[in-house]
DNA sequence: ACAAAAGTGTTCAGCGTACACCCATGC
DNA sequence: GCATGGGTGTACGCTGAACACTTTTGT
């Protein structure tokens, strides 16, 4: 069995597992959310090693002997794009039997938020060819059961945004209401009307405006605001929850 | 190492693992909630073998090759309390490293909603001495995490009866709005206005009114009410979404 | 008849929702 | 000066929250 198993993982001779370093039941696997030109994207990763070899996969691997789970994901987050502290947020265990034809592998799903601003991503690496944003309704072929895997991450960041700000995690530090809006709509997947949505934003006392307006813009320039994460905390201690 | 997971699992001489039959570092561990004597309590097991012997604990145990977790939850369910068809919800990963000491073991919790109706409960069986309810604050010292998995699936239960109608699974079919609101109170851990309940719930047109009355109470019989799963079904559908 | 818990309506404030026009800029 | 997207206020209806008395039963 063991045989096997190493055979399978180093197929290729520039494969470096080691049975003995990793538990080689047990992997995550993460889907990374991005929001770029008014689309929600993810990151996928063209496999430069069997198996799977060749294929769009999420970034993904076994967990390491003596490393917890989101221990695992953020190292392998690392590897892959180069990116430290991420916004992470663990949905759940995938457990279905053949989901790993070669032996049964259990993988913890995540996903990531990342922003615009974090655009030094590793494109490959010795694990992989290649690194491309994809619209969602664009998906190639996916390795394993990951399309299901980034269905699900999908839904999950869907309720999410409307319990947490985590949609912010999407944009860059300054921005305006008109993308945040946008971000809303791509996420909840319907349109909202831009009035009653800047007032509720604005009664949140979340947001900083700030003195300074998006050049960007080929039009009038929208005014900046920044997500006042302190006083978030805060009003979260006082029971504030929030709600979208 | 082998030989070591052999050594404590069969500690016991009655012990009948196989490890060829199982997936020795995967589990499921579950919190068995009911409603009892308008309190919040749950379902514990003192462990009869090795690990652990003499202890409370959750009922849990490990994953049989080919099986599907929540599958392996449910026969673990079966065979220690004799009910199928339960409420069953999944709570997260616990990855810690060292919660079973013997070597590297990732439980997935669950939590179970049984209604006092169920109360065919077995009471002890080849892996347990005694099985006993307990109210949440009255807690014996648990096993393993068992505590924090107790602590994690007391949380999910209270955001989960906010935006999903399982509550019911924690009463009799008949049940008496007084009951019911008791219940949410315990769950929620706060009082709340009775006209503004009643209003609220009826409004939902989700409880039938029975012709009948609770004949149990001491004093003025209540209202028997109950929940109408096919109209919630149908209102899903429809876009409805459950909140309290 | 009295104690105990069940049942019932109204008022008010705040929030979500619908809706239309002016403003700042680039070309 | 015109096209484009940014920014603003008001009115209405619904829902959550506060609040007190009557009804039904057992003893």
């Amino acid at each position: 069995m063991t045989d096997i198993r190493l055979q399978v993982l180093n197929m290729d001779p520039s494969s470096q597992y080691r049975l003995e370093d990793i538990i080689d039941n047990v992997s995550t696997d993460c889907v990374i959310f991005g929001f770029q030109q008014s689309m929600l994207e993810i990151l996928l990763y063209k496999r430069a090693l069997n198996p799977c070899k060749g294929m769009w996969a999420l970034p993904g691997g076994f967990l390491n002997k003596g490393e917890l789970i989101e221990e695992a994901a953020r190292r392998i987050l690392y590897n892959t794009t180069g990116l430290h502290n991420i916004y992470l947020e663990e949905i759940g265990v995938f457990d279905q039997i053949d989901r790993f034809p070669e032996w049964r592998v259990f993988t913890i799903g995540f996903f990531a938020l990342i922003s615009p601003e974090n655009d030094k991503l590793i494109t490959s690496n010795e694990y992989t060819l290649e690194a491309k944003w994809f619209k969602l309704n664009e998906l190639p072929e996916l390795a394993w059961d990951h399309k299901h895997i980034v269905d699900i991450a999908r839904d999950k960041l869907k309720t999410r945004v409307q319990n947490k700000p985590v949609g912010f995690e999407l944009l860059p530090n300054k921005f305006t209401l008109p993308q945040l809006q946008t971000l809303y709509e791509v996420i909840l997947d319907k349109s909202l009307d831009k009035r009653n949505f800047r007032k509720k934003l604005i009664n949140m006392k979340l947001l900083k405006k700030l003195n300074e307006k998006d050049k960007n813009n080929i039009k009038r320039p929208a005014d900046l605001y920044s997500f006042d994460k302190k006083r978030y905390k805060t009003l979260v201690k006082q029971g504030f929850l929030f709600e979208m």
